[in-house]
DNA sequence: GCAAGGTC
């Protein structure tokens, strides 16, 4: 009987297939590799009895490298790394699953590579046939293409075997081959330039990476966002109401703030002339709060983060227990639709007896598992789903993530939250404020997703074309604030929209720029940089190679996919990528000053050993603060940001309003003379209120508060008010503030021939 | 002593 070798990708594959193909009757027995074992069993492929032998891998085998005469840093130019001869061969953790290979396929005609159908997966298989194919003249070899570990997947991909592709696994050599040229050139060249002059310590690795560098990037330039901030103050309106039988509605202004406080406070002039508010819409509809999506691998770790507190390394290690004993599936997955193929039921079932969420469970079986999916799949592993309930004791964080998957697994398979959303449009003075309130009729799957909050808002009863007098409308001033320092949810979020690392690396990318003291988790749980990571993203910045940026590993990602999808040819693409890369290389140990500088200024000036203590924390006048005396260097202005503070936008509406003032506090009139201070002597709510008018030419029509030009008093009105007081205060003059002026003009622009109704300012 | 990617 002919005999076919079948290599998985780890050895849950390899014994999940084999129990699926041969309906459990498979037998097993001990290879070299203790973690490896082998899986017999008799089969009909290709209309022939064979007898099946199914094996496997633990992800590569092989790893890329230098030759021993380069792996020297003291006596190899980090440039030479660039062109040195890279071999791949197999790594000494494999020798074992090598043995067993090769002693396999010896007595095989035929060779079946499933490991899984992503582009690593297409280069372990290869890296398998390169194994196999020199020891066996004649060696049949086949891919077997399968989207999910199922009887159906499995069977159907026996039938419909193809050949490797050799492309998407050339794709892979690239990437392997590119990353540790680049890492290793400019690791070693800046770890042995760094030790040098600053004196780290001689075991302090200050590595580069194409994936460590932009997430070290993202927490560097959010940072830097943070610092560089310049608050901008805005304005709104803010509307409330109280009815009479005391029930209490919050209006919000449609046009949200503007960020001039001129116009802003023109519109609640106008809305305090006339504070009759109308109700304009009243609109009652059905909402859903969605499920959760089936989960993926980011997600969860994100989900860890945020509600666990776990970091994405903890979670993944203990994710990976859970899936070694067995209680949840496969953690590492982009895959968020659950194939058909997987049952719901029993693995909900295996819940039911919960007393946490058995009851939940229970609903979920009455009316159906329905899985809410995603868009994505690997084609390799399903969502992370819980597979069974344990039976023995689990650690306190084994537990609160096992919670955590089930919960979102019962969430996912259950229904939508429904409620009734009601919204309440008004309008005063013409300008429109909503109010919005919600009713949850069914909480659904809330009630087992603990994580997702749906707050209930109640609104007082509004008739359409209702009219009311506000209790309390006011005009308050806000200012933006900075951006926060990244979550390592952010992170993620950030590393996987800019295609840094995989769902099985990011993780370990983030841990290894703390490892690195490039950035810390703070207190608050988001990663600010250290000393060491801000000035080497600022040094490498300066020289303007964008290496702490995304771009230049999302460029390679294009081309990797290029070559799989046969628009590229690997050879072409690899190089071109040394060459352009060494360039940056040699670029870059040109300008190393700038570097240089960078880190001068976080460690002191260099050739001091120890470093010194770290200068005083930056004083606010810029991001990081006059740069210290270096004694080397007199021009002190290369060890400046090189981006100053940026002026704040110009709005030119509030510099046409407020106007420039001379020393003494008082703006130019039209007709470019000092205005002319006066005070309402009228009375009325701006009795007493300065302002300024042309002083000396009836013709020019200037106007301006004198609050409005005087930058510490440029804050908002409050102004509060009864039903019963409304008559009274909606009835302020318009010419206020005209006591000695004819004809009379706008009240808002002061301009004639137009009221405030109309006023073209209002035009915003 | 270096990368990133698999996996135990």
């Amino acid at each position: 009987m002919h005999r076919v070798l079948n290599v998985a990708e780890k050895n849950d594959a390899a014994k999940s297939l084999a129990r699926l193909l041969s309906k459990n009757s498979a037998s097993m027995r001990e290879g070299f590799s203790r973690f490896n074992k082998i899986y017999e069993f008799n089969y009909q492929l290709f209309n022939q009895p064979v007898q099946m032998i199914f094996t496997s891998v633990s992800g590569h085998i092989m790893n890329c490298d230098f030759m021993a005469a380069h792996k020297n840093w003291a006596q190899t130019d980090p440039v030479i790394l660039f062109d040195a001869t890279v071999q791949k061969k197999v790594t000494d953790r494999a020798l074992d699953i090598e043995k067993t290979i090769k002693r396999e396929v010896v007595k095989c005609r035929t060779l079946i590579i499933w490991t899984d159908c992503d582009r690593e997966g297409e280069n372990i298989g290869y890296e398998v046939i390169n194994l196999c194919r020199p020891l066996k003249a004649n060696l049949k070899i086949y891919r077997a293409r399968f989207s999910e570990i199922t009887f159906n997947s499995a069977t159907r991909a026996l039938a419909n075997l193809v050949q490797p592709d050799e492309r998407v696994s050339a794709a892979v050599d690239v990437r392997q081959e590119l990353d540790l040229r680049i890492g290793a050139a400019f690791t070693r060249f800046q770890t042995l330039r760094l030790q040098r002059l600053f004196g780290f310590d001689s075991k302090q690795v200050i590595s580069y990476g194409s994936c460590q560098f932009p997430t070290l990037g993202f927490i560097v330039e959010r940072y830097l966002q943070r610092e560089n901030f310049i608050s901008e103050p805005f304005w709104k309106i803010a509307v409330e109401h109280q009815t009479e039988a005391g029930e209490f509605c919050e209006f919000t202004w449609e046009r949200n703030r503007l960020f001039e406080h001129q116009p802003c406070l023109m519109i609640y002039d106008m809305i305090m002339d006339e504070p009759l508010a109308k109700v304009m819409d009243v609109k009652s509809k059905n909402k859903s709060k969605w499920r959760p999506v089936a989960l993926d691998t980011v997600e969860m770790e994100k989900l860890a983060s945020r509600k666990l507190r776990m970091t994405g390394k903890k979670t993944m290690e203990i994710a990976e227990k859970l899936y070694m004993k067995g209680l949840i599936s496969y953690p590492r997955t982009e895959t968020n639709i659950f194939p058909t193929e997987i049952n719901l039921q029993p693995l909900v079932q295996n819940q039911a007896n919960d007393q946490r969420w058995g009851a939940f469970a229970q609903r979920v079986l009455n009316d159906g598992p329905q899985p809410r999916n995603g868009k994505n799949t690997d084609k390799a592993h399903p969502p992370i789903h819980p597979t069974r309930y344990p039976d023995g004791q689990l650690t306190d964080d084994e537990n609160k993530l096992y919670e955590l998957i089930v919960r979102h697994f019962l969430a996912c398979v259950s229904k939508d939250a429904q409620g009734d959303e009601t919204t309440i449009k008004i309008s005063i003075a013409n300008e429109n404020f909503n109010a919005s309130g919600l009713i949850i009729r069914e909480k659904n799957y809330l009630d087992v997703y603990v994580y997702d909050k749906w707050s209930e808002k109640e609104l007082p009863h509004y008739e359409l074309n209702q009219t009311f007098y506000p209790t309390k409308i006011e005009m308050a001033q806000g200012e933006t604030t900075a951006p926060q320092l990244l979550t390592e949810s952010d992170l993620i979020a950030l590393m996987e929209k800019h295609g840094i690392g995989t769902d099985a690396t990011h993780a370990e990318h983030i841990a290894k720029i703390q490892d690195r003291l490039y950035t810390k988790m703070n207190s608050e749980r988001r990663f600010e940089p250290e000393k060491l990571g801000l000035g080497l993203c600022e040094g490498y910045d300066k020289m303007g190679h964008a290496l702490s940026k995304p771009h230049l590993r999302a460029e390679l990602e294009n081309q990797l996919k290029a070559i799989c999808e046969g628009r590229a040819n690997p050879a072409d693409v690899l190089r071109e990528q040394i060459d352009k890369y060494r360039q940056v290389f040699i670029a870059t140990s040109v300008q190393i000053q700038k570097l240089d500088d960078s880190m001068t200024k976080y460690f002191g000036p260099p050739g001091q050993n120890p470093p010194p203590p770290p200068p005083p924390r930056p004083p606010p006048s810029g991001p990081f603060g006059d740069p210290p005396q270096t004694s080397r260097n007199n021009n002190n202005q290369s060890a400046r940001p090189q981006q100053p503070r940026p002026p704040p936008p110009a709005r030119p509406l509030q510099q046409e309003q407020i106007r420039p003032t001379n020393s003494t506090g008082v703006p130019k009139c039209n007709c470019d003379a000092d205005a002319k201070e006066l005070t309402v002597k009228k009375d009325g709510p701006n009795k007493g209120r300065s302002f300024f008018r042309c002083g000396n030419n009836d013709n020019c029509n200037f106007f301006a508060w004198k609050d409005d030009v005087t930058p510490s008093n440029a804050g908002g009105g409050q102004r509060q008010f009864g039903d019963n007081q409304a008559n009274s205060l909606r009835k302020r003059q318009q010419s206020d503030n005209d006591d000695d002026v004819k004809p009379r003009k706008c009240g808002l622009c002061k301009q004639t021939g137009h009221t405030r109704r109309n006023c073209p300012s209002l035009n915003l």
